[in-house]
DNA sequence: GCAATCACG
DNA sequence: ACGTACGTGATTGCT
């Protein structure tokens, strides 16, 4: 029989700061726990013990205390981030079945000591699982230790027996006591003897055996004078160190090891570690959360059905209610079935009459989760529903931006919804709905709390069904173009490519970074400058450092180059093309953390422009025929809403007179009138700019605008001089999200920054940059969002054929027919402009071309 | 599945 | 002393 004695506080200590700070979506720190039970699992899967005991500390001084004044007198107390972890610890360790032992006057370690002793006594094997060495004394007549660490996160444990310590140590376990006796600790402040270290400790053990032994033997020659003198000045003091350092097997706790057999699992077990959103360890542990209540049990837990009814009394039953959960399935893009919640079961419907009449009744309002691809089904028809819609993914979203995930089970386990077992055979879409009519009210409600429904309903329900458009519509495409295109990439390419293999002297993949790293800086012998975890950095910045050492990284910046342009943009595009001749790349509308959107398959927000040859491309994205692109940016929208946000009087008096913001921070950064400044002056100050909207520091904007760190720091102060608004609200907005928890929008969106209470400098600095940085972003996103709804709005309205089709974060395009282009172009900017009023000015500017490339500036 | 790189705002 | 600007997505190579 095998009893499993485990150190809590040590352990929980050293998850704690061997785990990144983990924390759940409302900044309740977690990583203390995982890295806990993640330990416990590993230690569980060695050892297979029939008993479990698990030993904490109590906050009351213990015997040592009270015999020395000065016991781990430095120490501090535990960190909030840690502290807050210590109860939810507790509980879900007795929620799990384990039993828990702590005793006023005495330390983990005396409750550890105690039973092992007692299991030596009673024949059982006794393992110790803790963080900390002192234990080690304990080991030896089956009581063995096994040390827990972290590597990179995950759990380590190092098995001790008498043969792991004497050949460490070289003493027996419980000379350890004599050894620290004489050396001390300064982390639990004992004193031992001063002027002797480790070394000198251990020697004399080794040699006499036991403190008594070095006491007994201060004239043998093995001492010299010096040490002889330091222990006799320290007895005293390595007396009382011998008496701390001694573990106690006497402490007044249960000490049967059968007591500590764990009992069954607690299911409030399952629904704690859902509130503490540790969803992975759940699994691994085999868990769930079932917050069904005990007396609901029996009615309630009964399989959800699927529900036989005749469609036209089903969509009247369905009407009288108003609210319809629903879930679509789709098949080849059209609405097949609604899948509904019903009288606690799943109704099915399929009949198309039925469908229509539920989504063509203005009166009903439809609630399901993703509604985007829902209006793509509908609009793919030609049908506008009526019917009102209700997004909970738009709710859990705008809830908490930076989840990985939103799936309807994700979100009942998270917000504390029971989910029902499936009778067999049971779609997927059913059980979605099922979810829905609980989780509904929750997700609103908390909406409501955070006053976000003006954001919700006004912003991101009418964006989906303008985005579902948009991905409709799609952007069309000269593929010939591109193909052409990438054909005279291909022959650049594969001429650069022969030349770098002569200029090398042997041939290589260019496009591996590691063997490109040993072709420069190995063959070559060029000087490498950074290196990165897996070899020489051989990114753009290097290599342009290193242009006029050796001609091959002129080819090789210009292989990239022409490679980056071939693969990602000629052959990625192509590869998707609709049959229709156009791109229809998928916008999502959950992916940022700031409220931006997302485009993918493929990203047309990233196509290139900043080079003229990748600009190029933008020839091959143009207007059917008869049509034209009209494509409108706003002006400076960030720097706009960063004025208007801080109240700054300078800035926003800059916007108000139309200047160019670029020269006007220029002038003021510099010290010289508008008209002197330069074009140099004004790049600087364009960096600057930018540079303050991300959260600035001096060391990145002199490595990005080349000028020394200490040049760099005196524009940036500078600037805040100038600009003391600016100043002040940055402040501001680091002290408010820390107080909040999470920054947010002028529209209330929200990103909560748990990384604002992280121990680890960089950590903490990333979340005040994102503090300051959030706002701005997030307001930008979400103006145009609003111009979005609007243009299209107003483009229905007017009676106009025209239609959004892309969005770039501050650009929109839409494609017209040729005679409908300036009555378009004047609309665009006007609800651009218009889109909400700040206190600057927000300025739009559009111009018109067959092709994206014509159309832009 | 991750790291490195590079495209955009 | 630390490491170094915000937000994304696609491709490639390699474990």
């Amino acid at each position: 029989m095998k009893l499993l004695v485990l150190d809590g506080n040590s352990i929980l200590n050293r998850a704690f700061y061997g785990i990144r700070l983990l924390t759940t979506k409302e900044g309740l720190f977690t990583n203390g726990i995982y890295g806990f039970l993640t330990m416990l699992q590993k230690i569980l899967s060695e050892t297979e013990p029939q008993a479990v005991a698990i030993a904490f500390d109590r906050k009351a001084p213990t015997f040592r205390h009270k015999a020395y004044d000065g016991y781990k007198a430095q120490r501090k107390g535990m960190p909030e981030e840690l502290a807050q972890q210590l109860p939810n610890l507790k509980e879900l360790l007795t929620l799990l079945g384990y039993h828990l032992l702590e005793c006023d006057g005495f330390e983990a370690d005396d409750i550890l000591g105690t039973l092992a002793r007692s299991c030596r006594e009673k024949g059982w094997d006794c393992v110790i699982a803790t963080g900390d060495r002192d234990s080690l004394q304990l080991v030896g007549n089956g009581v063995t230790v096994r040390l827990l660490s972290t590597k990179m996160g995950q759990p380590v444990s190092t098995l001790y027996d008498e043969t792991a310590i004497r050949e460490e140590y070289g003493v027996t376990p419980s000379q350890l006591i004599d050894i620290k006796a004489i050396q001390g600790d300064s982390s639990d402040n004992i004193p031992g003897v001063p002027g002797i270290g480790a070394k000198g400790a251990q020697m004399l053990i080794q040699t006499f055996g036991s403190l008594d032994g070095v006491y007994s033997h201060l004239d043998a020659p093995e001492i010299k004078p010096a040490m002889r003198n330091k222990l006799t000045a320290g007895e005293e003091s390595a007396r009382l160190s011998l008496f701390l350092g001694t573990i106690r097997t006497d402490a007044p706790v249960d000490d049967t090891p059968e007591d500590f057999i764990p009992g069954p699992v607690d299911p409030g077990a399952g629904r704690l570690m859902a509130r503490l959103e540790l969803f992975k360890l759940m699994e691994k542990m085999g868990l769930s959360a079932d917050f069904t209540e005990e007396s609901e049990k029996t009615e309630a837990r009964q399989p959800l059905h699927l529900l036989e009814a005749d469609p036209s009394a089903l969509v009247k039953a369905l009407e009288k209610q108003k609210d319809v959960y629903c879930q679509p399935a789709y098949t080849e893009g059209r609405v097949q079935a609604l899948y509904c919640a019903y009288e606690g079961e799943a109704a099915c419907l399929e009949d198309p009459e039925s469908l229509r009449a539920l989504w063509e009744n203005s009166g009903v309002r439809l609630i399901l989760h993703d509604s985007k691809p829902f209006f793509t089904a509908l609009l793919r028809e030609g049908i506008q529903p009526q019917a009102q819609v209700y997004d909970t993914l738009l709710a859990a979203y705008l809830l908490n931006p930076s989840a990985a995930a939103y799936d309807p089970s994700r979100l009942a386990q998270e917000y504390g919804v029971p989910e029902r077992e499936a009778v067999e055979g049971l779609p997927e879409e059913a059980r979605r709905a099922a979810l829905l009519p609980a989780l509904f009210p929750i997700l609103s409600e908390k909406i409501a709390e955070k006053n976000q429904e003006a954001l919700l309903k006004d912003i991101e329900f009418p964006l989906a069904a303008v985005l579902a458009h948009m991905e409709l519509c799609g952007f069309a495409v000269d593929s010939d173009g591109i193909r052409r295109y990438g054909e005279e990439l291909q022959g650049e390419i594969d001429r650069i490519q022969t030349e770098i293999y002569q200029l090398v002297g042997y041939e290589f993949n260019i496009n591996s970074p590691k063997q490109l790293g040993d072709a420069l800086f190995v063959k070559l012998g060029l000087s490498h400058g950074k290196k990165t975890k897996t070899g020489y950095s051989t990114n753009a910045e290097v290599l342009e450092s290193l242009r006029w050492e050796h001609p091959a990284v002129e080819k090789v910046l210009a292989y990239r180059t022409l490679a980056k342009l071939k693969s990602t943009y000629c052959d990625g595009l192509l590869k998707v093309v609709g049959e229709d001749g156009r791109i229809h790349s998928s916008f999502n509308q959950t992916e940022t953390r700031t409220g931006r959107i997302s485009s993918t398959e493929p990203n047309l927000q990233n196509i290139p422009v900043r080079t003229e040859l990748g600009r190029e491309l933008r020839r091959f994205f143009c207007a059917q025929p008869g049509w034209v692109l009209v494509d409108a940016d706003y002006s400076q929208i960030e720097l706009r809403v960063l004025a208007h946000a801080a109240q700054d009087e300078n800035m926003m008096a800059a916007f108000r007179e139309n200047d160019d913001i670029h020269r006007r921070t220029a002038s003021q950064v510099f010290h010289v009138p508008p008209e002197m400044v330069t074009p140099l002056m004004r790049s600087r100050a364009k960096a600057v700019n930018f540079g303050i909207v991300y959260g600035i520091g001096a060391f990145s904007l002199s490595k990005d605008i080349g000028v020394t760190q200490k040049e760099a720091k005196q524009y940036i102060d500078d600037y805040l001089h100038h600009f003391s608004g600016v100043d002040r609200y940055m402040k501001e907005a680091v002290e408010k999200a820390r107080e909040l928890g999470y920054a947010e929008t002028l529209f209330g969106r929200r990103r909560y920054l748990p990384e604002l209470s992280s121990k680890n400098f960089n950590m903490r600095s990333f979340g005040e940059r994102v503090a300051r940085n959030m706002p701005i972003q997030g307001a930008a996103a979400d103006i145009i969002k609003i111009a979005m709804i609007r243009v299209e709005a107003r483009l229905r309205e007017e009676g106009l054929r025209a239609r959004l089709i892309l969005q770039v974060h501050d650009e929109l395009i839409v494609e017209a027919p040729k005679e409908e282009s300036e009555k378009v172009a004047s609309l665009l900017t006007e609800e651009m402009e218009k889109a909400v009023r700040l206190d600057v000015p927000l300025v739009a500017e559009a111009s018109i071309g067959e092709t994206w490339y014509d159309a832009k500036g």
